[in-house]
DNA sequence: TCAGATGCTACACGCGTGTGTAGTCACTCG
DNA sequence: CGAGTGACTACACACGCGTGTAGCATCTGA
């Protein structure tokens, strides 16, 4: 039906209620959330929630699709913008938490939105492509593993939203806590915080070899 | 009345109720995890719950106290454990989530735990702290600022488990992952992703000064 | 021996929830 | 005009939930 673009149908009751869940979702949780406030605060009747997406987690499949789109629509824009020697990060992250934050923190820590860590470890495997070029030595794992770890951190601000304020002093969202963890970002990832040799040696200090049976889990009594 | 030790209770149905509790609200959450569920998995009646605990919230409660006295007892283990030439981030990672990593996931996300991230903020700062020391050019941003994203950085792998593991393509928490996961970690807290150049052109495009207003945010359109 | 805790169970209540049903209004098309 | 269709509402149902209450064993100490 109305699989026409993105903007037209912005103003209809349907894309109102979506956004009113995903603001509710991401607020207080799939399951706190319920289908009477969203329908609420959509300024509709919650039978009208139904009739458009059937049930609540439909609603919340609907939700996730159109964070998928929203993504795209991102990506492409970072992409044009991005900084020559590298993806800016700090953009991205910023980009990707838009005016959804909560609800995709929510999402990915309950293991929905694969598509947006897909997506983001793509983003980091390029990075690193470049990144590897001029390098010395050669990596010890593989990119797609080091692109997963970097695309998780990436995340882990945004997932950690209220914790990384409290420590910052301002609000991680707000000019003041972006410039902040910009800097701090570019500090991190412009500096090794281990040398050649403290790495080696960490290295060697590593669980036997892959495979190895739990070694370091002695207990956890009680 | 029962404050005595920790191991003696072990055995308790209170503490049995309190591991199924953790066991439940890590694996479905707080508000889809059931009295009733909970209860049956520790044994127990589920007048039995509320008798011991008095409600569902204070249950959780009680599993986030018991969430620190853990941690306070690897923090004390890991310290002693540490490498001299810095804290054994994968170790500490894998510790923290060590039976609980769900429920920690969860409670982290959802704002709670504070104390586990504040005391993964200072043992970040004591990191740095000896990281600073060989450091040629002064950081920009303060200690714990940095220390705030660090400590961010070393949860995101837990927290985003399920992604992170189907990227690398073995769980990350298995041996194979871990030991994945610590190579990769070294990796990349051993080498620097942007050269210096880099970083300062990419300080250079931050958003003008700290204080100024959205500049970035010119529309999230619908 | 007998009160009084204490650990524990069985059962019922009330409420909020997602969902189902019936019906109204408006607009379209033949 | 009139049937049909989709947007939308009001209302009721059934269910699962946290919570409350009453009661039963078991142990303890005066």
């Amino acid at each position: 039906m109305d699989m026409a673009g993105q903007d037209p149908e912005d103003f209809t009751a349907r894309a109102r209620i979506r956004e009113a869940a995903m603001l509710h979702f991401g607020e207080h949780g799939f399951d706190r959330a319920t289908v009477r406030g969203i329908a609420e605060t959509a300024g509709v009747s919650s039978g009208l929630v139904r009739h458009h997406f059937g049930s609540k987690e439909a609603l919340r499949d609907a939700c996730d699709a159109h964070l998928v789109r929203a993504l795209s629509r991102i990506n492409d824009e970072v992409r044009t913008d991005a900084a020559p020697g590298g993806v800016n990060y700090v953009g991205v992250a910023g980009a990707v938490f838009g005016p959804y934050q909560r609800y995709l923190s929510r999402a990915l820590v309950e293991g929905r939105a694969t598509a947006v860590f897909d997506k983001l470890v793509e983003l980091s495997a390029q990075w690193l492509a470049e990144v590897d070029r001029g390098r010395a030595d050669p990596p010890e794992v593989s990119r797609q593993a080091r692109a997963a770890v970097g695309a998780a951190m990436a995340l882990s601000v945004g997932l950690l939203r209220d914790h990384v304020s409290r420590a910052l002093g301002v609000d991680a969202f707000s000019p003041e806590g972006s410039d902040l963890l910009a800097r701090a970002l570019l500090d991190l990832y412009s500096h090794p915080y281990l040398s050649p040799e403290e790495a080696a040696a960490l290295r060697a200090r590593l669980p036997r070899v892959p495979g190895s049976p739990d070694q370091d889990e002695k207990d956890h009594d009680d």
